[in-house]
DNA sequence: ATTAGTTGATACCCAGAAATATCAACTTTC
DNA sequence: GAAAGTTGATATTTCTGGGTATCAACTAAT
């Protein structure tokens, strides 16, 4: 017998498993990824690997595209209105010389953000990418800045 | 002579002229407005007149389909996510019974309120269908209210 | 070192969203 | 009151975004 560790965070499918998982096809995910929907975790050879999470928040992107009938673009612009700033606490002048708090097309975690707080962290573990992949949850985030109780 | 008094809230245009000015034809204008985009003026006889400032909303949103890509559920729901409690600042009671403060896939103007502040209110005539068509004013919006100087 | 699977890139296909055309009934204009 | 324009509705067309297939070069496993 042998112990297993349930982590719905750690990268465990090769990008053909994913892709059968999920019932599309392998230059699907990567365009996915090319559109700066998803970051999936790589191997020293440069290998996608991907985890439950990553399953999970693939199939809330399929919903939006099939049944709610968004483009990826309209993706991309909703996900670039989340409130990063208020997320992870950046400093006023990091929001000035950020690409990330200026954009309405691309999502934060699409740009490299120098000279700021997020500049060596890695985007994929951020709560910004992380937490805020459904716009009930984007639209439950703004509500809260807003100072209301939800 | 006669004095001409410049009002781009006044309605102006029937449907036809609208649609050459912006180079669609007349069933695209009806859709956009049943998609709930725009709200048109109405005469007494039920007939459409748009006004420059509706032209420019039209034009916003053209640009969004054919330059952004984005598609026109994808605009609905970037649209619900306008914070409009914050502009109509409406109470506790009215947020808890709106449906537009729930929806995130239509826009608040397409609900009728009941028993909200905004439940008399032309839509129309509402800030929050004026000042933010666009995801740049969007955007600022949410700056602001989350207590930041832009 | 051979087999299986991956990479990025390019070329291709097609469902269906976006836009148009058309209709009889109605409204406005002159 | 006749002509021009509009209404809502339905049928039809256009066109491209989302998805796939295929490729040679590379990586991984046994």
């Amino acid at each position: 017998m042998m112990e297993i560790t349930l982590d719905t965070k750690t990268p465990i499918y090769p990008i053909r498993t994913a892709a059968q998982l999920l019932g599309i096809s392998v230059p699907t995910l990567r365009m996915y990824e090319k559109e700066g929907l998803i970051i999936p975790h790589k191997t020293d050879g440069n290998q996608r690997i991907y985890s439950e999470d990553d399953l999970e928040r693939l199939r809330c992107i399929r919903r939006a595209i099939n049944e709610s009938k968004i483009s990826i673009n309209g993706i991309k612009t909703i996900y670039s209105l989340i409130p990063c700033w208020e997320v992870v606490k950046c400093s006023e002048e990091d929001r000035k010389i950020c690409n990330a708090f200026q954009s309405h097309a691309q999502p934060c975690w699409t740009f490299n953000h120098p000279n700021t707080t997020c500049e060596n962290r890695d985007c994929r573990d951020c709560e910004v990418y992380t937490e805020y992949s459904q716009c009930g949850s984007i639209k439950d985030l703004i509500k809260k800045i807003s100072g209301i109780a939800t």
